[in-house]
DNA sequence: AGACAGGGGAGTG
DNA sequence: CACTCCCCTGTC
């Protein structure tokens, strides 16, 4: 079995925060997919075990290739911030498929985890095709283009977000949204709201988990809380405030601040792993 | 069984 | 700009 050593990563915190959809302990071992990947891996200490994909997909993926020393020493800014880092160190923000994450977020308008996974494997195993590792079965992501049918849309549980998977479906191709990041932060933002069904939280989490804009700061209700009580004294602050202060605040990896304080959060309200989002 | 949580959009003041 | 209502599904 393949592996690598790795420094500075906690496999459980990076697939059990939030950000993915698709990843599933089985025997000690979590089952990722991804688009039309497939892989398998687990941590002891610095030993990271796995098979399905090449070194070169997964050090992609997990990020392996960043200093994280290096981003905690940016974002470290104050006791709250240096508390969620203690408590979730060796959390890296993985580089997932823009297509999956675009249609992934867009599912999680006022959506909970439990629920946006469930969308997420109905529409794979509806439109996706089959792929299995060891006794592992799951299908691959659709590609863009095959989600244009409403109907079916519903049906896989996607309720009012439906017409927004269609007409992101309809909107964009896989070269458009590998294009997007080379016209920088702000207008690869603008285009992605540009989608119904997209605003400022979703658009941000697609830039922050698939194109590498380490600067996007999410806002969902958790985090909203968050900042508010510890950086606005808990008074109510628009969320454009808020963003605009933690960009500021955070800087260039403000986005690596925001989901740890979204991941200690949860986790100090017992949900670990997946009940709301 | 009725209230509520969860983003986004549309409409209104 | 801020506020309110509705979208759908699931849980309490």
């Amino acid at each position: 079995m393949p592996n690598i050593e790795v420094n500075d990563f906690d496999l459980a915190h990076t697939l059990e925060c939030g950000q993915l959809f698709r990843a599933e302990r089985r025997e000690g071992w979590y089952y990722v997919a991804c688009r039309d990947h497939l892989f398998k891996v687990r941590q002891q200490n610095n030993m990271l075990e796995y098979d399905g994909v090449d070194e070169e997909f997964l050090v992609r993926f997990f990020a392996l290739d960043l200093d994280l020393e290096a981003i905690y020493r940016k974002i470290n800014v104050d006791p709250h911030i240096d508390a969620a880092i203690r408590q979730c160190r060796g959390l890296r923000i993985c580089r997932q498929d823009p297509w999956e994450c675009l249609v992934s977020f867009i599912c999680s308008s006022a959506n909970t985890i439990t629920n946006i996974r469930k969308v997420v494997k109905l529409l794979s195993e509806r439109f996706g095709q089959k792929a299995k590792l060891d006794d592992y079965e799951t299908h691959t992501f659709p590609k863009p283009g095959t989600l244009n049918d409403v109907e079916s849309l519903r049906e896989a549980k996607a309720g009012f977000r439906a017409e927004s998977i269609a007409v992101a479906n309809n909107l964009v191709t896989d070269e458009y949204l590998h294009a997007l990041p080379s016209a920088g932060y702000e207008a690869a933002r603008e285009r992605l709201m540009q989608i119904s069904g997209v605003a400022d939280k979703t658009a941000d989490c697609v830039l922050l988990f698939s194109m590498d804009f380490l600067s996007a700061f999410p806002i969902d209700t958790w985090v909203k809380q968050v900042i508010a009580k510890e950086y606005f004294h808990g008074q109510n602050v628009s969320l454009h405030k808020m963003r605009e202060f933690a960009m500021i605040y955070f800087g260039q990896y403000a986005g690596y601040a925001q989901e740890y304080l979204y991941h200690k959060a949860r986790m100090d309200a017992g949900r670990g792993k997946g009940s709301r989002k």
